[in-house]
DNA sequence: CGCAAACCTTACGTTAACGTAAACTGCAAC
DNA sequence: GTTGCAGTTTACGTTAACGTAAGGTTTGCG
């Protein structure tokens, strides 16, 4: 059980962003990676962290949204109060990404039907050459 | 069959934007009302297209990229090359859509999880009140 | 030793998506 | 006829989320 530690560079590559990016999260208090002198080390920790920002990222959520939710990935020895407020605010994300689903799925099944009428059109063109 | 029409101010309403904000989208060519004198006056197809606009933008996507998506919506009589570049768009639009559906799922599985372990460590805490 | 690569800090620049303020118009009601 | 909305144009301001450029440090390598 190694303490894997990732450097800014690798980092970057996996989740494909630059280091302006993560030392900008890191800014925001949304990444804190430790330190060896100067260069900072990523644990798995941060990695985990990443992971919920990017894909928070992907449905729309901002960095401030993305913030309170890491908090509670990551409950440490919070106070009583605090682990509820985190809790409410965790509920209150997983109706959001509840309401995104429904709203996806419908956007889904719409996509496709406007696709399979686009598709009709295209096939009343005549066949114009043996290309596919 | 009436030829409805709405003013801003009940399109503001219907979508809760901002006046600002449908000019906006009109400056971007994503919606364009029709005119009665200086008034914009919008019909069903820009009802149409701005539910498009506020699920695309609820899903993370850019107005340019919902622009894109518009023209498929409302297939005019474009020239045939038009329309296969506009279902090739949509093609990549779904396929995106279902990709984060996907991501979306194990999201709400995941936080599901964490909720139940923080509710787990929550009711570890002795009974303070009767309240609730 | 020299130096290139990888990292750092500081700070100004940029883009998207609107907000906001100022000043004008058309019309219905009093 | 003027008051007062509802709407309009024009234009500068703002915020989030980084990009980018300048200049300094550390570290392994020939």
């Amino acid at each position: 059980m190694a303490a894997e530690t990732l450097t800014i560079s690798e980092m970057c590559a996996l989740f494909e962003v630059t280091p302006r990016t993560l030392r900008f999260y890191e800014d925001k208090e949304l990444i804190s990676p430790i330190r060896d002198g100067q260069r900072r080390l990523y644990t798995k920790r941060e990695i985990g962290r990443m992971r919920w920002i990017t894909h928070g990222k992907r449905f729309g959520f901002s960095l401030e949204e993305i913030r309170e939710l890491l908090d509670l990935y990551y409950l440490g020895d919070q106070q009583e109060t605090q682990l509820r407020r985190t809790y409410d605010v965790g509920r209150g994300h997983l109706a959001t990404l509840k309401e995104k689903r429904e709203e996806l799925k419908a956007s889904i099944t719409d996509l496709e039907e406007l696709l399979a009428q686009c598709k009709q059109k295209i096939d009343t063109y005549p066949v114009q050459a043996a290309a596919e």
